[in-house]
DNA sequence: CTGTTAGCGCATTCAA
DNA sequence: TTGAATGCGCTAACAG
């Protein structure tokens, strides 16, 4: 394997005048530049990235750290985080969390192997967030809140968000509407079911008998939360779910029971999802903006990478999608 | 920022002492590890991976070539990759191709950064790949044929996943049946198209007028082509789509001008992605060994890593997966 | 415009 | 069991 040395002898220079031609310095001449870069193909020379980044104590990187690199699939948000981190010119590396303190992740967050860190990974402790931020190693955390120095956080209004799915269902006249929710230790959930509880209350409306954390935001566990509420035998006229897949999942249970969507019963969900789109009916539900939540991430990394002060917390505001599961 | 030598010094020993307590050596008392790693708790002491990395002249990390972070998504064969890897205790990143030369996946191809790589992005082009595989540095393509030492090619059997889907089509008694192909130097596309080809020769069929090349492999693509085909006003009886994000496109055509599948045209698609299925109606399909096919082409990079010999092509079957979009 | 040289932070060899 | 010394490959300050 050539190295820098190996060029530089054979083009006849110094080390350090085969770095500059190498590294586009103007103040190699044209025919110093060609001799060595004819020496680097001739060779085969490819550079020690590693080597360049020790030296120069930055690596012009971004890690992205998801809970898994094989989906859920955060389109939209990536996205986001890759378009201004390319317009930046730094590049880009995503990796999964999975395995925990052995994962890929915890290696890249732990030990300075990139410059600045986006977290969007429930399977992550908040311990090893904590950790990991330091004095000039921003980080970013989309999926949580944590209270630290060094830690920035991005989030969607999810309270709004779930305030105004309820506050539509209202608005179309129901009054008997059910919250199916998420994981009982997800912020989302919570926040989602307190804006689901505030604007009841804003109407003088009782909450429907509570299925909240039943759901574990999966389709799987949406259909049975489903299917246990259609044994109950008192179907309330609209469910608010705590997200997309489990109310995908909650169409199934109602489709199995011959129960139609939105005539027999309302439907709104969370997220925007793809599949949200194609599913029948097409679900109502709430878009939250994932583009500009990835987009802004890093660009609050740019800023605090640059030396800038920046807020500790912003806040991103969610959106109505009005589609055909709600009559 | 404390280094090692921080460390050492305040636990009072070398900084090779340091070092083998820090990695777990035997020989070393556990009096001074405790006080070493004692030192490094107090210090937040946290190393320097990419020095590590440089010393020891290997990253222990593979990384996985996408043409884009933010999809299409290939769940099953990053889920493939993701496992291999870590069940070998190898890390794994993610990055991009987007920006061709300049994109983070070239930096990390070429600059010895990773261990080994996995290309899935048509983005990325032969020349870049041949001239990154060494001895040394393990290249896996999957999707495209590169004739080159070094670089080793795991592919599904397309062709005869287009043989089938005609095959079928045929079975079921169509003999109208038309091709929407994708990108004209795609590959997986040709093949598809010349398996489209032999099922229809062997059973003396005449090919429908030619649609290949005209689909871009994108759901819009397909949508414009099969606007194209009604606008011609001669429908076949069936289409065999390239892959299902043009059939799905189709699907949304034919919904537009009142056109029911399968009853009025059969449709069959390619890949079996997670949609296809929830489309209406759902989608038939050839489905790949995506899991597979990811699993393998890690598991060959470790094979080389261990200096044993492979042969420098795979090829994995494909299968017909029956829905509701064929009469 | 080009060459000499000193580290970047760490792991590891060799002596003690 | 520990410590001193070396160098992985590269960049950049400095000198010429």
């Amino acid at each position: 394997m050539a190295t820098i040395k190996d060029v530089a002898k054979l083009a006849g220079v110094a080390v350090s005048t085969a770095s500059y031609a190498l590294n586009n310095s103007t103040r190699i001449s044209a025919a110093t530049k060609q001799r060595v870069e004819e020496a680097a193909r001739t060779l085969n020379y490819k550079k020690n990235g590693i080597a360049s980044d020790l030296k120069r104590t930055r690596t012009n990187t971004i890690a992205l750290i998801l809970s898994d690199l094989s989906g859920p699939y955060y389109s939209e948000l990536i996205k986001g985080v890759q378009d201004v981190t390319t317009a930046n010119g730094y590049d880009l590396i995503a990796c999964s969390s999975i395995g925990g303190p052995q994962s890929t992740a915890v290696k890249f967050l732990r030990e300075k192997r990139v410059d600045g860190a986006i977290i969007l990974a429930n399977n992550i402790s908040d311990q090893i967030t904590i950790e990991s931020a330091q004095e000039g190693f921003p980080l970013v955390v989309l999926d949580r809140d944590i209270k630290n120095k060094n830690v920035y956080h991005v989030e969607v209004d999810n309270e709004h968000g779930g305030y105004i799915a309820t506050e539509y269902l209202i608005h179309k006249g129901f009054r008997n509407i059910a919250y199916i929710g998420g994981p009982k230790d997800s912020n989302d959930n919570k926040k989602r079911f307190r804006g689901y509880l505030n604007a009841l209350k804003e109407h003088n409306i009782s909450a429907y008998s509570n299925l909240n954390s039943i759901g574990n935001f999966t389709r799987e566990g949406g259909y049975k939360a489903t299917k246990l509420l259609i044994a109950r035998g008192e179907l309330p006229e609209a469910i608010f779910y705590g997200n997309d897949e489990m109310a995908i999942g909650g169409l199934q249970a109602f489709k199995d029971h011959q129960i139609t969507i939105p005539e027999d019963i309302s439907v709104i969900g969370f997220d925007d999802i793809q599949l949200s789109e194609y599913v029948s009916p097409a679900l109502t539900t709430i878009k939250q903006p994932k583009y500009e939540a990835g987009a802004l991430a890093v660009d609050l990394i740019f800023q605090i990478i640059e030396g800038k002060q920046i807020n500790e917390k912003y806040t991103l505001s969610t959106e109505l999608v009005e589609r055909n599961s709600v009559k």
